[in-house]
RNA sequence: GUCCCUAUCGUCUAGAGGCCUAGGACUCCAGGUUUUCAUCCUGGCAACACGAGUUCGAAUCUCGUUAGGGACACCA
């Protein structure tokens, strides 16, 4: 594959969309790994969904999540504007070129009429579309209506009769017949392209080899190679994507869990993660590797090895793959994505390198970001509460006397380290003719308030002799 | 309703006519390791939608049925 070309182009109407960030991805992968080039492309042709700082915030997320665009809104190339909006001119000028030509027309219909006969057609249970009232009227007859002022679109005609065969990079041969296509609107009333005018205009102009996008455009897609057609342009490569789907198999949609990429994000999964599980629904490597980078996505995604059917999003792999994730990253790495959220605890007195052996003892037990501070809260402040369950399990009348003994034992420690301190309970623990866990149960929910954690030793040695000693006296007293 | 797409364990998938008594991963279950929990290790449950055909032989090819999904806008 030479040269090739591919875009990414969503509608700035909220946030990025995982099936959206997929598609991206895979845009993405193909060019990278042919050394093409990934533009992003923004399709605001329709003004009243257009929401404010929705493209700002695509380009934030995709770029977040790694995707690099070489070319779009805040990065020219030489076949800008990639902003729809800013192309108006474009449309209209390829849109009246093809009524001069004949492949297209004015139309007149007020939505009145339109909405009449599709009633009518409704009625009839015939399948609703235009009725081409407009389409053989003459030329003459249509510059005069708009020298009046009246209103018009410009719509495509489509053969009455045919069909329309086209190969799929994923689905191979797809025909469709041209009796149920409309005569497509290309050009509204307010001089703005539809999509369909739009999206072939600009993949022609910015020179788009493949166009990889979801299945939902399937049905659509010949209309857009009729308009190739139309205007005598190359037509690219299509590869249409399986969708995303919800548990039940419909779309992937809101209502039914998070859809959003800023979603996940700011529920502590990685980046890395996340494209990695993205990618592997729909594609697989044909062995049995599932952790990829996504430098190792470039160099193993073929389109030839993505699948037809559509794939459930369920997060359970993704929280699996965010563990092992999270297991490749350095110490340093961690710490500088979970120090912002240490902070915001109002946990401010404590070094990078008390947090960052926190981590080192944490990381093989985390599962999202965040657990590296609600499952940490005892490195860095005292309980205020303890475990009942693990109160009554393991707290006798005893064991303030066992503790009593160990907090005097490594008050006198030199070393202070886990081995040392594993030592002196360990030899504490036969002073009194006691298995070590009779020790260790009541130390840790001394220390940390609850039952459950890392290794006690190394939690000792983290937290500082002085903490400890403390806790287990506050500990003796109150518990 | 019409058109299009799809169909392997609960989920993601391997499988391009014999290598399939269908492989891997996640989840779940059991056992082991461990001071607890988690990790980790071992093992287990679990699928070719159905029916015809082609073939010596079909999860793999063809047709049909069924099911699911998508598209049918001056939205993308």
């Amino acid at each position: 594959m030479e040269n090739i070309r591919v875009r990414f182009a969503p509608s700035p109407t909220g946030y990025l969309h995982v099936g959206g960030l997929r598609t991206a991805l895979y845009n993405y992968l193909l060019a990278k790994k042919h050394h093409g080039k990934f533009l992003l492309r923004i399709e605001d042709t329709d003004q009243s969904r257009k929401v404010e700082g929705a493209m700002e915030n695509l380009i934030e997320t995709l770029q977040w999540a790694g995707l690099d665009f070489d070319e779009g809104p805040t990065k020219d190339g030489n076949f800008g504007p990639y902003i729809q909006s800013q192309r108006l001119p474009i449309y209209q000028q390829h849109a009246h070129q093809l009524v001069k030509e004949e492949k297209a027309y004015y139309c007149f219909c007020s939505a009145e009429r339109l909405e009449q006969v599709r009633q009518k057609q409704i009625a009839a249970k015939v399948p609703p579309s235009y009725d081409r009232n407009c389409r053989s009227k003459s030329l003459e007859e249509a510059q005069k209506k708009i020298e009046h002022g009246e209103r018009y679109v410009i719509r495509m005609k489509v053969p009455l009769t045919g069909e329309l065969v086209f190969e799929d990079m994923i689905r191979g041969k797809v025909a469709i017949g041209y009796k149920i296509l409309d005569d497509q609107v290309i050009l509204k009333s307010d001089g703005f392209p539809t999509y369909h005018l739009a999206v072939v205009v600009d993949d022609h102009l910015m020179n788009i080899s493949h166009v990889i996008r979801g299945e939902e455009w399937l049905p659509s897609t010949p209309k857009h190679i009729l308009l190739y057609q139309y205007f005598g342009w190359e037509i690219p490569q299509f590869a249409h994507l399986p969708l995303l789907l919800n548990p039940d198999k419909s779309k992937l949609s809101k209502r039914q869990g998070d859809v959003a990429v800023e979603d996940y994000r700011a529920k502590g999964f990685l980046k890395e993660a996340i494209i990695n599980f993205i990618a592997l629904l729909g594609w697989n490597p044909g062995d049995n590797r599932e952790i990829f980078s996504l430098e190792e996505l470039v160099k193993e995604f073929s389109i030839e090895r993505v699948g037809k059917s559509g794939a459930i999003f369920n997060i359970e792999k993704l929280q699996w793959l965010n563990q092992q994730h999270i297991r490749l990253k350095s110490d340093d790495e961690l710490l500088a994505l979970v120090k912002p959220n240490i902070l915001e605890q109002g946990w401010k007195n404590f070094s990078d390198d008390y947090i960052k052996s926190v981590i080192n003892l944490m990381k093989e037990r985390v599962t999202v970001l965040p657990d590296f501070v609600n499952e940490c809260k005892f490195f860095y402040e005292d309980p205020t509460s303890f475990d009942e369950k693990g109160k009554s399990k393991n707290w006798s009348a005893e064991t303030p006397k066992h503790l009593a003994r160990f907090v005097e034992k490594i008050s006198e420690l030199q070393n202070y380290t886990a081995s040392t301190i594993e030592e002196t309970l360990r030899t504490t623990a036969t002073e009194f003719s006691l298995s070590a866990g009779k020790l260790i149960h009541p130390i840790r929910l001394a220390v940390s308030g609850i039952s459950l954690g890392p290794s006690l030793f190394h939690l000792l040695e983290i937290v500082g002799k002085e903490t400890v000693v403390r806790r287990i006296n506050f500990a003796i007293k109150n518990l």
